[in-house]
DNA sequence: TATGAATGAGGGTTCATTCAT
DNA sequence: CATGAATGAACCCTCATTCAT
């Protein structure tokens, strides 16, 4: 019925398989369900989709590299290490709040077939910002000397704990102020 | 192969669909291959639990008590805040390494199923134990003040990204050691 | 065995069913049987039947309802009550003759889950059109008196023997017009 | 637990089967509820009965040589042929609504698994009992010329019609008194 | 004789994928 | 490009039957 272009067919169905997988999980979401929501027949998905598993990847690619654009956007032109530091998780927390299809860069459904690879490249990125950032803050004074890999590793697993929490329980939320708070200035009193 | 006691038979179904559950998730791990793995015929795991739901939820919920025990008694006795959260923090590290399966704690496949009452419940008794240790060590005078309720949802956040890197990356694990210090700490240098 | 016309597959499904559930009755005809019978596979009966008992169900509604027409449009234009009873009885057997698959009517297998509505509805009609006759023949003194809902009983509960009889033994099968005779001049002799 | 004889067990075992096959048809009845109604293990079963279609049988069959029993008895010593006629409708529809049970002779489910040779010659033998009225009755004068054999048929189908409805829909009952009047005097008024 | 845990074939149903149109 | 009827493997679950005790 629609004679449009076939990047407009795509974007159809890649919204649809968004919406679905993230809210069903990969098994729940049937090829079926998605084609209705996109208004495409059942045959048409697999013109632009080899099969489901191809269509899952490519949500979770398309969904990582916007990610890390956004993330290296906002962090060039910010030297100071602790407003860097401030920048990126509230970034991070806004982006996950917006796109709870984020989710399903969690998901462990699918991590056999996949092997995660994607993913895997995506957080070592993650990582190797927050890395430079806190590397940056030791080298110019601000931060404390620490073991940069394991504290980076810390900050990345908060962030992805948080975007979990939007499924699992959102009560579970917290402020990204707070939370830089906590990590520049940690529970102790400094007598 | 043949009429084992019945004892067996049920921890054996439940060791099979732990680890099955826990690599494949819900929909993926099939009664069969949980019937294979664990050397009981199909119908037999249906004399030890009504159906698939009742295992898997069998499963969470065993492995939730048995957390929760687990940090009850490690944390009675120990009257310095700080201390407590270390012993805290490490303690459910090293739980999640010794029990991958608690990843499927976290799974999101059952949320519109079962509807994560225990879970939610599980997780608020969890961050009432560090609001507790928290608030103490404020009266105490260890901590500076903060907003309590955030902070622990922070910490619990991180343990909870923690327990999800098991699966996604395990180069990702932090010690606990480092996130205690970093939490105590924090990045800032005091001058 | 590749893509016929719909119309098409839907009547061999309805065909197979119809012989296979008045030949085995509803549980022992199971939906692999009737796809092998009628040539469609498993999937397809689903395409057209939501489930079995829909299909049990659509199969019974139509040929009530066919039986009902049937009925109807023989009887009007017959003027005289034993003519018409003649022919009523005449054309019931008939047609239980030429649809064995009638028998599933009366499948007693179902009750207690379709809650027999429509089958109740018919009969009664089916009582309806008897009652009719008889009423009309007292009034134009052709019949005696009688009771007639319990005569009209009688008759219906002779021509159900009847169609059970096509099953279970067919050398019990009687003809309309000793039945016809039997019911209009009894056994006594007149003296 | 019981260390009842085992003809005591046995009993139990038929009358529970009895009521739930009657109740529930062949198939929805499962072993497993007649072990639990009869409190009788499921193993215990297989020690009266090789499997559930001699079971079933077994009852079938049981029913059917009461009921011939108690036709038999009660027509001899009656020589006035409408006299046993009428006695013998009543006393099969007395009989049918007492033993609901009974409409498993009907039971078409398993038609195909015992060739149906025991009900055949049950209904042959009651159809015998008829003809033998009839047949007298002719001779004597009371009854006029017709075809026996016929006129038997019909009115086993009526009574089998009477058992069908028991299930189906027991507001199709009717009287004995009426079903007699009807078959001796018929519907036509004799001038 | 009696038990009931264990078995596994088979039941109804779903769904990713294909292909004639 | 697009459609959707058709396919069949696989899923969850039931139940008649067996057998070690």
């Amino acid at each position: 019925m629609n004679k449009r272009s076939g990047i407009g067919s795509k974007k159809r169905i890649v919204d649809a398989a968004l919406k679905l997988f993230s809210e069903y999980g990969y098994s729940k979401a049937s090829m079926r369900m998605i084609a209705n929501a996109s208004g495409i027949s059942i045959g048409g998905l697999y013109l632009y989709f080899k099969n489901k598993d191809e269509l899952y990847l490519t949500l979770i690619k398309s969904r990582l590299d916007e990610l890390a654009d956004v993330t290296r956007q906002s962090l060039k032109g910010i030297s100071d290490p602790a407003d860097a530091l401030i920048k990126f998780i509230s970034l991070q927390l806004a982006y996950a709040k917006r796109h709870r299809e984020l989710i399903l860069v969690q998901g462990r459904e699918y991590g056999f077939v996949f092997g995660m690879s994607a993913k895997k490249k995506f957080f070592k990125v993650q990582r190797g910002f927050i890395e430079g950032v806190i590397r940056k803050g030791i080298r110019s004074g601000v931060f404390k000397k620490c073991n940069v890999k394991e504290t980076a590793k810390i900050i990345i697993c908060t962030l992805r704990g948080f975007i979990l929490s939007l499924i699992v329980e959102t009560d579970a939320l917290f402020s990204p102020h707070e939370c830089s708070k906590l990590l520049l200035n940690g529970l102790l009193k400094k007598e």
